[in-house]
DNA sequence: GATGAATGAGGGTTCATTCAT
DNA sequence: TATGAATGAACCCTCATTCAT
């Protein structure tokens, strides 16, 4: 093992540190909530020892906040431009909107953010504050902005695109919160795939023009 | 003043004491969660000493516990009751059921139940399956049981009865969870009473049967 | 029942109250130690409620002083005139000594004040500097005055007769300790007067003047 | 500085500390009591702060069951292997064991455990039972096979070896308890030692055979 | 006098944070 | 940079003591 390729491993692992560290900080937050997690227990499912913790974060809220502003970093923009792009029927937006939060979401251990955000809301505004500005506002609008599309071409009934965008966003926000949490509790599993196709079924019914 | 008037006051402010405290923890539990609330705190709330919570629950476990059991005392009997008495469209009781809803729990301090058991999960497993066994099972059949009746009946469409039922679901949760959390953290009030209007009104059509 | 009777039975009662308290007190102190005794306890066995407590005593160190003064009230103004009538042989004496300390010492509660002394003498030093001077070196004296008496009538061997004492005395204070602390965690049961007559039996042969 | 004189410095330091406690709690503890301790007086006194106990001693009760652990590292097999070995008359043995008693335990801060164990034997039924088993028991034994050897070799006279083996060791504790509670309550300073010497000397008188 | 609900100071224990190595 | 022993503030819980009834 030459001294290079000694300095390498070592550097190529010290880049990793932070986000070794961010993503069992996440698996134990999300766990546990935030006062019930014991910043021993992250530096060990890390694999480093207490004081590195410091190292990289200098508390642990500031730990806790970058857990969640890495788990905001959303595909929202890129969202947005796939909507600017589309040009066949709105409601394949609507499809592509859920199945796309499922890949990109639902499916990962981004999951685990909303349950964190909605137990520490109360003890950390400030970052709920953002996480409503800068996640749930915009992808609310991006959403309202669908429906609205649809509205405005005809496709959907007169609805209200605010209101509705949420009752779209209701059961994915079920499914990750049920997956996070009471899922661990019982011995039922849930298939989330049927009921997001359910979910699609169910707005395309209720966002269709009814013909006289 | 007679002994039994003195047993009596002496007994009904003994009887009164342990609601008041767990009036107080809800309030302080759902807002902080459990391990960041502190019993001197609930005890302040609620108007007694730190000592006095020792005389009415074991310890803080045992108060959490009894917390969400109070919490647990859910109008589910009264309205299956009312499921079976009901002869009109069936599509009623699901207009029912979100008002019920609304009235016994969304806009009552129960409300924050949901919150707190999604939160704390993990932590109190078998509270946890307690609340999945004696709540959200009922409630989940109960409905279930509903869009059968409504299905047999012609009124509904052939959907999934489990399925529909969860996404029948999955607003009122997101209503709760938004009024315990978020909502404290931006200045946006959203009112409820009309996005239950529009998840009404998109179940019907999302329920409604297609006349070929 | 006559109001008379009544009366009568009440202040029995309240007269044997400080009694019954301090009785109950000797045992859980003896048990417990000073520290690790609630006084809930000692009122539950007395058969009170903890505020008839502070009805008796002024505070938990005022009725432990109360239990241990009561274990001070020795038979020993008695044992000294035992000795100044006698006129028989002076180990006559010694076996009364031995034998009158099981009969109103070590078979009764009173066997238990021994170890509590020793236990607290450190806590309570006014407590055991009363004990020392009221019971633990009269009792000396006394006996180095018997044994004096022995040697001055050429029937002991000339010993020290202070520190001789103290061996006398050991075994004594040994049955009491170990009836009151190692006793109850083995099952091996000791028969205390096979141990007192071998001790009276070695102080015989200990004491005899060796004839050349 | 090398690496290893680092280590050296860093375990040795780490080594010393739980003895450092122990010492510091039997002091504590054998003064006060169990319950009366408190674990930051402990703490002072061993140099450290209250946290640190933590690291060595699972809980107060742990910590306790250590010090008396080490208290029983007692040297009782040595003590077999004498008299095993010795070849000379009895008693010499009997005065060895005074002796050594001393030197090893009445003179040595585990002269303080007795008073520690019969305080808190009935607090710690477990801890008294390992001490009766361990210490007591086999100690009894070891002076009983004296006793026996004295009297088979007819250099005794025909006691009770058990028996006369506890009356041996009534004055040994007497000595150790008198140390650890009385005698910081009283002025007076009793010399141990000839006290020893005069039960060494009623023992040879005790034992010695009477030819007729 | 007697009760027992209520109090709150005190102590055991945990764990985020620091710092010498 | 990385470690982990050490710290001490904070919090749960107990129990001696009080006092309204």
């Amino acid at each position: 093992m030459t001294a290079i390729a000694k300095d390498r491993r070592w550097s190529r692992r010290k880049e990793a540190r932070p986000e070794e560290i961010t993503a069992a900080a996440l698996e134990l937050f999300s766990e546990r909530g935030y006062a019930a997690t014991r910043l021993e227990d992250v530096a060990a499912r890390a694999g480093v020892s207490k004081g590195t913790l410091y190292l990289y974060f200098a508390n642990k809220e500031e730990l806790f906040k970058a857990v969640l502003r890495e788990g905001f970093i959303s595909p929202l923009a890129e969202m947005r431009e796939t909507v600017q792009r589309h040009e066949g029927p709105t409601f394949e937006l609507v499809e592509m909107l859920v199945h796309g939060w499922w890949q990109h979401i639902g499916a990962t251990r981004l999951s685990a953010i909303p349950k964190l955000i909605i137990a520490e809301a109360r003890n950390f505004p400030e970052v709920a504050r953002f996480y409503v500005d800068e996640v749930v506002r915009p992808g609310r609008e991006a959403i309202a902005g669908i429906l609205r599309r649809g509205i405005e071409r005809g496709e959907f009934r007169e609805v209200d695109p605010e209101i509705t965008g949420r009752l779209l966003l209701a059961p994915l926000f079920m499914v990750a919160l049920w997956g996070s949490s009471l899922s661990v509790c019982t011995p039922e599993r849930i298939d989330p795939l049927p009921l997001l196709e359910a979910h699609i079924e169910m707005l395309r019914h209720g966002l269709e023009v009814k013909h006289a």
